[in-house]
DNA sequence: GACATGTATATCGCATAACGATATATTATA
DNA sequence: TATAATATATCGTTATGCGATATACATGTC
C-alpha cells in the first residue's frame, strides 16, 4: 500500500471517473449511482449493472471508494441497499483526472485551430 | 457506412484520442506519433508499439485516419515509414471528444466544490 | 388478486482496449 | 564496429466495458 504518485492511476478509466463524480455530491448506493451517471453525462452514458458493480469492486480494492455504515431514516431506507462513499484518495484522483482532461482539452483546441487553417480539410 | 451520430463513438478510448491529437498538427508516421503523444501529455503517457500499431489498425478500419501517399523529400525520408493522416470523420470525432471532456470537467468542478464544503473531508 | 414496472444487487461471459515483451531490420552515432 | 536510435509489427496477457441473465422485493394499477 505504498502511496505512489497519483499520476500512476491516470488516465482514469471513464467508468471510474463517472462513479467518482456521482459520489462527489454525497454517498450513494449502487442503483443511485447508475441513475446519477445518466444525469451527469446528459443522458449520453447509460451505465449498466455489469459495468457498475464490477468497477465498484475494483475501486473498493484500490481505495478510491469505501462502503458506508451510515444509512438514512429507516422509513426512507431499503435494506437491500449498499452505500458507498468517496475516500480522500478518491477525491485526489478525481481532482487530478479533471485537471488532466482540462489540460488535454486546451492542447487539443490549439491543435485543432492549426488543423483548420490547413487547406483542403 | 451509414453516417450514424458521432456520439456513438464517444467516449473515445484514450489511445485513439492521443493519436488523433498527434495527427492534428500534420501527417506523421507511427514512430513520430509515439514521440508526439509523450510531448502532448507532458511526459505522462508513454505509448508503446503494441498500443500504437494495434490502435492505428482499428482507426484505419473505422475511417478515423487513413494512410497518406505524400512523402517528404527523399533526402529527409526513411523508406520504412508509413505516414498517416486524420480524416474528416476523425476531425469531427476529435472535436466531439474534446467537447465531451470539457463539459464533463465543468460538471466535475461544480461537484467538487460541493464536496469540499462538506465537513470532515 | 394478478400483473407489470421499478428498485436493488450480483455474476457470467464476451468484446474491446491497453500494453509489455519480443522480433526484425535499418540508420545514425560514438 | 559496436551500440543506440529509428521504424514497423505481432503475440499473449491483463484490464476494461458491457449486455445478458438471475434473483428478489416494492410499488402501482387494472
Amino acid at each position: 500500500m505504498t502511496n505512489r504518485s497519483l499520476g500512476d492511476l491516470l488516465p482514469l478509466p471513464v467508468a471510474q471517473l463517472h462513479i467518482l463524480m456521482a459520489l462527489a455530491t454525497g454517498d450513494k448506493h449502487g442503483y443511485a449511482i447508475m441513475q446519477e451517471v445518466e444525469v451527469l453525462t446528459d443522458g449520453a452514458v447509460t451505465m449498466g449493472p455489469g459495468t457498475l458493480y464490477g468497477t465498484v469492486k475494483k475501486m473498493l480494492n484500490a481505495g478510491l471508494v469505501e462502503e458506508s455504515d451510515e444509512r438514512p431514516d429507516p422509513e426512507l431506507d431499503d435494506e437491500r441497499r449498499r452505500y458507498y462513499r468517496i475516500t480522500g484518495l478518491g477525491g485526489r484522483v478525481l481532482d487530478a483526472e479533471v485537471a488532466r482532461m482540462e489540460q488535454l482539452a486546451r492542447t487539443a483546441r490549439a491543435r485543432q485551430a492549426i488543423t483548420m487553417r490547413r487547406p483542403g480539410v
